[in-house]
DNA sequence: TCGGTGACTTGACACCGTGTCAAGCGCATT
DNA sequence: AATGCGCTTGACACGGTGTCAAGTCACCGA
């Protein structure tokens, strides 16, 4: 992993850092398998990175600013309905976890020990949670949501279904492929949020 | 934590044990703790414990062993119908889930490092798999699974669904009840796994 | 009553990963 | 030539796990 050119060091690290998560050995990635991938003094990762924690926080960022996550966002936002605004998010964010989650099980993982890290990751999830209360607004809007739930419940509900920890369990432990986690993600999102009108007026996603 | 009469030094280590990580500190409970806790020497727990996955192997199967898990699975077991039967494998293993949570978290942590921890919970969790395999057979059987899905697609997501993961979600991070779990997850379950029409014949749950 | 055995204690130590510190080095700028 | 910056080198403290050896103590059988 040298330094290509014109990265800075920092970034160097960052990258090297990401790659060694993504590589997924099984074991913890430690400080010094990153200065090693980056090509680098260990000190040097301290010097940029006070903590483990932090390198870890700042990884995920890193990855945020390299994935253009407004743009995955679009579609959803610009959704003309509440099913379709659904749909869109649960693509959106669906298909972000992939990219994120060696990194985030390693932030989950150092939560146990690290303040910073859990707040972090209880941040991250606060964000996807915005989301998906917008998703569930755009339902109410069009009168689709499900009687039996307040917007609240229904919130929880989505919020839950897309944790990264249901992902790691349909396609890590199942063997589900990414396209399959979306399309069932979908059906069972309308399954748990929509009236049962609504849902029989939107055509089935997939014949399996 | 003294030991009461005639409990060996071993259950009192598992019982301190046991108790530690339902203390729920947030920090990880050390070995040195749980001596501490059993009023025993850090070396006596080594003695019964080699490593410490073992002792937290060990308290998993020590809390399964005084909770009677095979009373709790009876219901579903002899249920007449398969919607009964999922109902009262959700109430049996949903309401099981808060018992072993706080030591469950430990080996789940612990699996990062270390393989018997991880092969130990994959096979708990196999094991609760199989409890899904059988409520979705029988709701094959009834000729109630959805069309859309296979029996091995349903049991995956029943199994995820029933995942510790989507429990602490729900409960400690959204704050819902036991019981809203219990009936959401219900409800959940048969919106996912039902077909239409038999979805139409079950009586709603709560009105929330 | 003695010897032995097994369970536990005491205290030391190696190992590893994190985090800190101090000194030094090369290089660009002025 | 002097300064400052980014990085390296090598050392060390700390905390937690796991190991080892010697010692204590109570109970049991001959």
């Amino acid at each position: 992993m040298p330094r290509s050119q014109n990265d800075s060091t920092r970034t160097t690290i960052l990258k090297a850092c990401r790659q060694l998560l993504e590589a997924g050995s099984g074991q913890p990635v430690r400080m010094s398998d990153v200065a090693k991938a980056a090509g680098v003094s260990r000190q040097a990762v301290y010097l940029h990175f006070p903590k483990r924690a932090d390198l870890l926080i700042e990884t995920a960022r890193h990855i945020d600013d390299a994935s253009d996550v407004d743009t995955r966002l679009a579609p959803s936002r610009n959704a003309s309905s509440g099913v379709e605004r659904l749909d869109r998010y649960i693509e959106a964010w669906g298909n972000y976890i992939p990219v994120v989650i060696p990194t985030a099980r390693a932030l989950i993982a150092m939560s146990e020990t690290d303040e910073d890290a859990r707040t972090t990751w209880a941040n991250r999830m606060a964000a996807m949670r915005e989301g998906c209360a917008a998703a569930v607004k755009a339902l109410e809007a069009d009168g689709n949501l499900s009687p039996a739930l307040s917007a609240e419940r229904a919130t929880d509900l989505l919020w839950t279904l897309l944790s990264v920890g249901h992902w790691e369990d349909l396609v890590e432990r199942c063997g589900w492929s990414q396209s399959d986690y979306v399309d069932s993600l979908k059906q069972l999102a309308r399954a748990a949020l929509l009236a049962p009108a609504a849902q029989a007026r939107q055509p089935r996603i997939t014949a399996l």
